[in-house]
DNA sequence: ATAATAAAAGACAAAAACATCTTTAATTAA
DNA sequence: TTAATTAAAGATGTTTTTGTCTTTTATTAT
């Protein structure tokens, strides 16, 4: 399970991706609000992401948050990584230290599969197929845009 | 992921009902030690199974913490729920409140598979099912027992 | 009975996650 | 060049999770 702030961190960039589709670049109260998320909070996860150069923002009249239209496709896994990192796919099933393929704790063999598929659809997912979703209609952000 | 909490659960079930073959009732300081977790914390994980029926104890010289052999197996998500609930099982991948198949987030088919997968996982595995693997040597709890 | 042992219970403390408030810096329109 | 707007930054606060300490209660061996 993701923390809070990496699910506002793709509910965030999700929400800019289809704006800026529009040639908009929302800003944090906007985002905030239609994802509903709390407004302070989320100036501070896409202050990260802008540090961590996963997005990008100006400053003042007309500013606001936006991807490099250079920029390759978003995986989730970097925004997952940039928030919280690598933990929710490498960490054992029931917390042990040591364990691995070699040295598995008695759920690894199950277990590990389930957390490479995760794995898996976090790496192939990207902001922008989501973000496809939401324009085609075929899913929903909370708020509809 | 599990919390830390719901991980010592686990990890001490295990220990507890593979002493318990042996006819043996371990006390939370014995296996705080063998699992490698924090003592105190453990005693009260323990005591909140006790309280929920799922473990045994008896106080005092000799007392410690067994299962009741008419019980039947305990599968892993009785015990999920008793320590952190079913939120793991049930929550949006992304955080919203009112995603379902009807009203799917973006991420909503294809972490719902995953989801459901790990949950069929922690219903179908048994605390005796993880006891065996330890005593018939096929995985490890830390500390070999 | 008494001492030893072990879980239960309650208060407290530390760390992490989540969240807000206030001030500063950058940008733009007028 | 001033006012308005917006993100950045830093300090602070709250809640949850994780963890510890101390006292009480139950059990058993002597």
């Amino acid at each position: 399970m993701l923390s809070k702030a990496s699910e506002y961190a793709i509910r965030s960039l999700v929400y800019i991706a289809v704006k800026n589709r529009d040639g908009l670049r929302p800003g944090y109260r906007e985002i905030a609000r239609e994802i509903e998320a709390p407004e302070q909070f989320t100036a501070k996860i896409l202050q990260t992401l802008v540090r961590q150069k996963l997005l990008m923002s100006v400053r003042g009249r007309g500013g606001g948050f936006f991807f490099d239209p250079q920029s390759k496709p978003l995986p989730l896994i970097e925004i997952i990584n940039a928030i919280e990192g690598y933990k929710l796919f490498t960490r054992c099933g029931i917390g042990l230290s040591k364990c691995s393929d070699e040295n598995p704790c008695p759920i690894h063999n199950q277990y590990a599969i389930i957390r490479n598929q995760y794995q898996d659809l976090a790496t192939k997912t990207t902001i922008n197929t989501l973000a496809k979703k939401i324009i085609d209609g075929d899913a929903v952000l909370n708020r509809l845009i």
